[in-house]
RNA sequence: GGCGCGAUAGCAAAGCGGUUAUGCCGCGGCCUGCAAAGCCGUUUAGGCCGGUUCGACUCCGGCUCGCGCCUCCA
């Protein structure tokens, strides 16, 4: 029985979807006006990591999520570099399917464009206009009227009287209430714009949400996924948008993950303490940031830091080399959960996705592994690791890797410990120590054994 | 100011009312020409003060400290 944290809820709940044996997920998206950094590396992959979970129970998953591809931050790097909006989105978005794709995460089944949906969020806009939930102002914005709607604050946990005691944004004289958000804004001069009722404009980015939602999963849906810093203001406008809309239930299971953090403050543009992941990944290896990641719950906060990456670069080592020199002839990805381990693994992910706890039971089979030399626990290892993206390349391929590709090519190495062994075949050890040295000056650690002497990186 | 979250060994990070978490680092042993890897063993815990209990890191209350949201943000 999977079980998951519920944000609107507060508490863990069981997992019911609305129609058996089907999952329809929505996640936010990317705003592709730079590189993707660690925070979207977070989310990309936690909630890569639920889809994989939920299919690798049985789900028929529909995952969405979507890409903003309109919006003033957009518009502004598009002036400033003098490229126009659709060459600058196009660049980020493939640098994002880049990234993604390194760091393993499955490509969502759907990834909406906010620009390709316009018609349809005018027409939400209308309905909720119609319905006395959003009003037209005076400048050609159209607002969402927030106290025509009864449960708002309740995701966020918030009151509206709590929110606008806490009021720090210049009052905008348009709007009726200081809390109501904008649905459309009207175009200003050099602004891409759309035709609408109001004249012309762009939607605001909480209604693309709503909107997009609707169009691929229903009204109803079971999830939606996001950062933490999405669930005030935007997951609560967007069920105050789309309850009011359509009258029902919009999501019955929120998923929130934790930030990262830099010096534990929450990593963001705004402070600037960011790393893209392209950044990161020139020192890491992407599956070791991977790893970093999913070895953390996905709601706590996760530290950045070097020493941390090359925490997990050693953890994800020792996995790597229980693997090693085993032909792990693995039928692809056919787990015996009655098989204890493999039971408790699960019972870890079905506890609101415990993969600290998953990843620990990896290296207790790591150990037995070790101990056996056995196909057995290695095929249940590298089968387990899989389901949450991992171990699946070859060990070899991963100990030797070269994140900087500035070390000693494998040629060379090879050709040192043929004149190493030479040495050691001549009893010359000095000889063999001073080789090795070498090498290991270099990033190059050898290791002997009967079988003869394998290399990695350090 | 309002709302919320957290505090676990040198570092990271889970579970659990009583039994070895796990990983990295350290130490001892085995193995090795010596190493490395691996194996075995081992040192370091549960912010503070109360309460409940036969027993609390785990439940309850208070305190202190840290963090997040309340503004665009994953």
């Amino acid at each position: 029985m999977l079980k998951i944290y519920n944000s609107l809820a507060r508490e863990k709940q069981e997992f019911i979807p609305i129609v058996a044996g089907k999952v329809s997920m929505y996640v936010c998206g990317m705003t592709v006006y730079d590189f993707c950094h660690l925070g979207h590396a977070r989310v990309m992959v936690v909630f890569d990591m639920v889809n994989r979970w939920l299919r690798a129970s049985g789900f028929d998953v529909t995952y969405v999520r979507n890409i903003t591809d309109i919006d003033d931050k957009i518009i502004k790097r598009a002036q400033e570099n003098n490229e126009s909006i659709a060459a600058l989105t196009a660049r980020y978005i493939s640098a994002m399917d880049e990234d993604a794709a390194r760091l393993g995460v499955l490509r969502p089944d759907i990834e909406p464009r906010a620009t390709t949906h316009i018609e349809d969020m005018v027409h939400m806009i209308s309905t909720l206009i119609n319905k006395g939930h959003a009003y037209p102002a005076d400048n050609g914005d159209v607002f969402y009227a927030v106290n025509s709607f009864a449960n708002y604050g309740r995701l966020s946990g918030k009151s509206l009287e709590d929110l606008r005691a806490g009021e720090r944004v210049d009052v905008d004289t348009h709007k009726r209430d200081p809390m109501d958000f904008v649905l459309w804004k009207a175009a200003k001069p050099d602004e891409p714009s759309w035709d609408s009722p109001w004249g012309k404009g762009r939607p605001g980015w909480h209604i693309e949400c709503s909107v997009m939602g609707e169009c691929h999963l229903g009204k109803h849906f079971d999830i939606h996924g996001g950062g933490q810093d999405l669930q005030f203001p935007h997951h609560e406008n967007e069920i105050a948008q789309s309850e009011a809309a359509h009258d029902c239930k919009f999501v019955n299971y929120w998923i929130h993950n934790g930030f990262v953090r830099i010096d534990d403050e929450k990593m963001s543009k705004s402070l600037g303490n960011f790393f893209t992941i392209r950044e990161v990944l020139k020192k890491y290896d992407a599956e070791v940031v991977r790893f970093f990641i999913l070895r953390a719950h996905y709601r706590s906060p996760l530290n950045y830091s070097d020493h941390h990456l090359n925490d997990a670069k050693q953890a994800l080592s020792r996995l790597y080399t229980a693997l090693r020199g085993l032909p792990v002839t693995h039928p692809e990805s056919t787990v015996d959960w009655q098989q204890p381990i493999a039971a408790r693994f699960k019972a870890a992910m079905e506890d609101d996705f415990n993969t600290p706890e998953a990843v620990a039971i990896l290296f207790e089979l790591a150990n037995e592994v070790n101990k056996t030399r056995a196909p057995e626990p290695a095929a249940l290892l590298k089968n387990l690791a899989g389901l949450l993206g991992l171990l699946q390349r070859e060990a070899e391929t991963f100990l030797q890797s070269d994140v900087s590709a500035d070390g000693y090519a494998p040629g060379e190495i090879e050709q040192l410990i043929a004149q190493r062994l030479d040495a050691r075949r001549n009893k010359n050890f000095a000889e063999a120590d001073r080789v090795r040295q070498q090498l290991l000056n270099n990033g190059i650690v050898l290791e002997d054994s009967p079988q003869g002497t394998i290399w990695r990186r350090a």
